[in-house]
DNA sequence: GCTTGCGCTTGACGCAGCGTCAACGCCTAG
DNA sequence: CTAGGCGTTGACGCTGCGTCAAGCGCAAGC
């Protein structure tokens, strides 16, 4: 018994272009080919391709799934799942994290839009605190200027949103207790400082005082803090280690 | 201050290559350009960018990202974010399960690798049966021969491992009350009944009473109950419903 | 004999988001 | 004068197929 491409197709409720496709990339060869180059499958081609579909459905890659259905004994095959597993686990648990963000990113739209956005960056433009900065770390900052600008109502918009998205990564490392100096935390201080700036260039010390600013003074505590307890704190020390390891 | 393609890419820890791409498909245009036709960005691009990064880094597609950001009123924004959230939600659990069958599937690996498939697959030949359906409906199943053929043993280990696999799914869906005539066990079944036709070839009602013998027959009800209690007994009447539906 | 239609063939583009050459221009330092 | 560093615009590649497009062989109906 034999069957054409369309019938294994209907039978296997895939379509014949999957298994056109299959056949160039040589997953599932046809038996042989009839007249006109038709190609024709056999029960052995059937079984074959029952094992890809299962495997495909377990979400592998068809690469895997050669890999795995060629492979003679047990072995190989219970490391690619194995491996398989581990991703998709891994993937999952990103993918949860990533709508736990989302839903604080809509929170915060949310209370936001109310908000006054000026007033929201009332106290976190770190050029205002230049000065205290300047008077504690006067040979630092002294060649630091200010950057000055017109800054358009969307930029300003703009600018705060971007700050309370830092603060909200901050915090959440905070909460899961990642290291300053993990990867992720310093990545997050680079955008961080790329966002200082936007108004200002502190060179090392500088910006390693504008971190313990952020601890000292109440109205930067309280903006970081807010998102959880503790982030005020770890901020600064996550500054100092970045300041140390890339700035001048 | 006018920053030059590169030291954007530094700042943003994204390749030159990204901002090109996103020059091209009108994510973000440079504030204009140099001699040399060279790429000139401004703060405003910045912060552009940076706004871009966040959503790009909450897993939002960029045509998703253009639409939030050029979007002026709150509304959309939250509109695309709270789908894009059911969508990370939706993902997850699926990988998460998947992950789940997997877990299975290796561990049935690890046990069957102990079987001898041959034996695995005693008891489950449904061509060893068709005698004992043909008494029960004989003019069903008189003009339904069992194809004969050579099976090697490579085919029957993977014609056995797909029982398995059937039986494990249909043994969730039974766990999961899912209904027979739903869309998945149909599939299931569809399935089911081209396995079994790489034995056999029963009408409506030969394969109706193969269902029922699955529940009448103590080694076809271990067979599927030892994958969860009732198993047989929802497969037999998924059966029914399939024969009713796509059988002559 | 001719058309129509079905089922099959190969070939090619398109999709997302860039990575990765390739080939060339411009400016500066040695 | 040349090397090197930064910039430019193409264009192909990756995954897993969907989706035309153009054409062949065979059967039925005119």
């Amino acid at each position: 018994m034999s069957w054409t491409i369309a019938q294994v197709a209907r039978l296997s409720r895939i379509t014949t272009r999957t298994l056109r496709h299959y056949d160039a990339i040589g997953l599932l060869r046809p038996a042989g080919t009839g007249p006109g180059g038709v190609r024709m499958y056999e029960r052995e081609q059937l079984l074959r391709l029952q094992r890809i579909l299962l495997l495909r459905d377990l979400g592998l890659g068809l690469d895997a799934i050669a890999s795995v259905i060629d492979d003679q004994d047990r072995r190989g095959t219970r490391e690619v799942l194995g491996r398989h597993r581990a991703w998709l686990l891994a993937e999952s648990e990103r993918l949860a994290r990533l709508a736990g963000t989302v839903q604080l990113t809509i929170d915060e739209l949310s209370g936001g839009a109310q908000m006054d956005v000026e007033e929201l960056f009332e106290g976190f433009d770190p050029a205002r605190y230049e000065r205290e900065v300047e008077q504690r770390w006067p040979l630092a900052a002294a060649e630091s200027r200010r950057r000055t600008g017109d800054w358009s109502r969307r930029e300003f918009a703009g600018a705060a949103q971007r700050g309370v998205d830092l603060a909200r990564r901050f915090a959440g490392f905070a909460a899961g207790s990642v290291p300053v100096d993990d990867a992720r935390t310093q990545e997050a201080v680079a955008e961080h400082y790329q966002w200082v700036c936007l108004f200002w260039t502190p060179d090392a010390a500088a910006y390693r005082g504008l971190g313990e600013m952020y601890v000292a003074d109440e109205r930067f505590r309280q903006y970081y803090d807010k998102h959880g307890r503790g982030t005020a704190q770890y901020v600064c020390d996550a500054m100092a280690v970045y300041a140390a390891a890339n700035l001048p």
